[in-house]
DNA sequence: AAATATTTTTAGTCTTATCTAAAATGTTAA
DNA sequence: TTAACATTTTAGATAAGACTAAAAATATTT
């Protein structure tokens, strides 16, 4: 149906429209992709002749309905083959990127429905993020940046802004998982640090850190 | 490392070199691989040069040691990933072998190596073909073809000859099943038509089925 | 409102993998 | 042993997806 190049440029899309919320530019997707504004505008001609985006030059782009599906198909796969990668094989969450990356692309409904099956249904990946269901139906989780915590909230870290395998290793390191109880304890005003309790115990966590934790209140 | 289309003509001249002894000719993977001996060349030229077959000119080609250890660990995932299938899955064995074909390219050791351990280690795939080891050893039962026994020889389905849909389908409806202990109670000179006995039935194969079920005495 | 800077697109090139048509080589059989 | 036939290779084209360099459009300053 669609090839994996296509299919990359299309989650992308997707994920850029969820963190900015209005038209892709073409520069943002080829900063995202690792690639040249100028491979960036090529493609997006035959995605928007496939009908998979709104384009009009110069503007930047926008899903379709039929995009929005193609990406969300692509995401579920994704994160199903990272939930099988670390609850079966056994793999650590910061080790499976780059397999999903590849997995994403195997075309076949039935078998990633039957995975689905096989796994029990799960509705999250190893990194927090929500796998869509067969229909494309995704559950977002109303979260707040842990920037945004003032001192003495709490809550639960939720799910990762950045994934990155160095942010994940970070967080293995310092004894942060996904699910843990945390409270504000202090708010560092010279850099915006942050002091940390959980269960077990006490950190700082720094800005960028701080930025890159979605906290479910 | 290497691209898909080098991995599957790896893969063809693999299966053809073990079928026909001597040198695969450029016609003979065009067939096999559904393309035309010209690209069959284009290709050759360019597995020559990556030392994965000694290729000269009119004289058709063979896969170097370099070529044969690709081979195998194509082979190898391709076979780990249709019992993953079957076995865990729920799929039948004439279902997985498309899937398979594309699960065969994902490139990383690890995860071949996670899955042959979460599966178990099993020896051999859906279809009996044996499945290589980390190191490429594989294991080749010593199988006779049903058409070469005589009146009264009993033995077991080893392994198929052809493992198409379209076969394994056959099979299925004929109640055949790969182990299954068979006798052949009588030959038709006429037509090489085989008269089985079966732990649970009787039936008649054709000469074109026989050639396709290799047996263990 | 110009001038300047930034973003985006176009034009042209490259690589991989395919194809068709034609030429070259090899094989067979009169 | 040469003509006919079959196989294989070459030449040239195409399509996808990437790139660089330059042009065009848009955005930001002065
Ligand atoms: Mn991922
Ligand atoms: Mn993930
Ligand atoms: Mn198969
Ligand atoms: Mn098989």
């Amino acid at each position: 149906m669609f090839s994996q190049a296509e299919e990359n440029y299309i989650k992308s899309i997707y994920v850029l429209e969820l963190e900015f919320q209005n038209n892709v530019s073409t520069n943002l997707i080829a900063k995202k992709m690792q690639t040249k504004p100028s491979s960036v505008t090529d493609m997006l001609k035959k995605l928007a002749v496939k009908d998979l985006v709104d384009y009009k030059k110069y503007q930047g782009v926008q899903l379709t309905s039929k995009g929005k599906k193609v990406a969300l198909k692509v995401i579920r796969k994704h994160r199903l083959w990272e939930y099988f990668l670390v609850k079966e094989l056994k793999f650590k969450w910061d080790e499976v990127h780059e397999m999903a990356e590849q997995l994403e692309h195997i075309k076949s409904e039935t078998l990633i429905d039957r995975l689905e099956s096989f796994l029990k249904y799960p509705k999250f990946d190893p990194h927090g993020d929500p796998i869509p269901d067969k229909d494309g139906k995704i559950m977002i989780t109303k979260t707040i940046n842990l920037l945004n915590l003032k001192v003495g909230q709490k809550g639960v870290i939720d799910n990762l802004k950045d994934s990155s395998d160095t942010f994940l290793k970070y967080l293995t390191k310092k004894n942060l998982a996904l699910r843990d109880k945390i409270k504000v304890v202090d708010i560092e005003p010279f850099d915006n640090s942050i002091h940390l309790e959980t269960k077990t115990h006490h950190l700082v966590v720094s800005k960028k850190v701080a930025e890159n934790l979605n906290i479910k209140i």
